[in-house]
DNA sequence: TTGCATCCGGTACCCGGGTACGGGCTTACC
DNA sequence: GGTAAGCCCGTACCCGGGTACCGGATGCAA
C-alpha cells in the first residue's frame, strides 16, 4: 500500500507520515523503483497504536520508546506495563492538580468576584493570588 | 519603579513584561525622557494576578479579557464569576477524560501488557486501539 | 564625567505535534 | 502515450507561552 492509502485508512494526514518516519516512530518503508514509500498492511496497525498510546498521554518520544522496547525487548521491565505505571502515576498527579484548581474555581463562583485585580487588592477573594510557586505537575 | 525592579518583585523574567504589554496584559507604562517604562508599584499586583489566573487555566487572551473586564465593567455576567464558571466546566471535563484515561492506564498495568503492538494484534489487551475519535475535551 | 548596569527595540529561537506550500517526478488508468 | 492524481523532498508556518540574543542608548552613582 503507499502513503495516501495507509494514512486514510489510519485516519490520519499523509504528511504526518514522514512526520513520523522522521521521529523514528515508524520504521522506512521500502520504495518503488521511482522512490515511492510502499507500505506493509501492518503499518495501520502501528498507526493505530501510536494513536492509542498518544491518547494515553504518552508523547511521541516515549511512543517511539514503547515500540522500540517492543522491537528488541530488553528486560522484564522495560515494557509496556512498567511505563504505563509511571504514566499513571503522572496523570494521577494531574488530576490531583485539577482537583485543586476546580475546588478555586468553585470558590471564586461561589464567592461571586468580579474583578480579578479588586480581589487580589482586598484579600476577600479565595483566589490563591500568593505562593503560584510553579507547583507543577506536568503533562 | 523600573521594568527589572517589577519583574524581579513579580519573579517573573523581564521579557516577559514587554510581552505581556504587547499581549494586551498590561497597560503601556509611562516612559522616562530616554525612554525607559516606569511602572507603578501596582503593576507588581497586575502581574500577580495574571499568574494566578494562569495557574486556574485560563489562557493569556482570557487573562486579557477577565482585566479588561474589571477595568471596564460590562453587564453583570461578564465577570470573574461567571468566566470562572466557564473554566471550572472545562476543567470538570479535562478531569472526568484524564479519570478515563488512567482507568485505561490502570488496566494496562494489571494486564501486565509488555508489546503494544503486540497487544494490538491480539484483543487481550485492554487499551482501546479503535475508537481514538478525538474525544478531545481540551485544556 | 566616566563607567557599568540596565533597558530599548527587533528578531529569532525553544517546546510538541503536526500542517501547508511549492516545484518537480512517478504511477495509474484510458 | 497522454493526462491527471498522487507522491517526492525541503522548507516554512501554526498554536501558546515565553526566552535569548543583538547593537545601541540610558540611568545612576561615584
Amino acid at each position: 500500500m503507499r502513503s495516501g492509502q495507509i494514512a486514510a485508512a489510519a485516519g490520519v494526514n499523509p504528511q504526518t507520515l514522514r512526520y513520523y518516519e522522521r521521529r523514528g516512530l515508524l520504521p522506512e518503508p521500502h520504495r518503488t523503483l521511482g522512490g515511492h514509500r510502499v507500505y506493509p498492511a501492518e503499518a495501520v496497525t502501528v498507526l493505530r497504536v501510536i494513536k492509542a498510546a498518544q491518547r494515553l498521554g504518552f508523547t511521541l518520544d516515549e511512543v517511539a520508546d514503547l515500540l522500540e522496547a517492543g522491537r528488541h525487548r530488553h528486560g522484564p521491565d522495560a515494557g509496556l506495563a512498567a511505563r504505563a505505571a509511571t504514566k499513571l502515576g503522572e496523570v494521577e498527579a494531574k488530576i490531583a492538580d485539577l482537583q485543586v484548581i476546580a475546588g478555586q474555581l468553585r470558590a471564586a463562583v461561589q464567592a461571586g468576584c468580579d474583578d480579578i485585580v479588586a480581589c487580589a487588592v482586598s484579600g476577600h477573594c479565595p483566589v490563591p493570588f500568593d505562593g503560584i510557586a510553579r507547583t507543577d505537575a506536568k503533562a
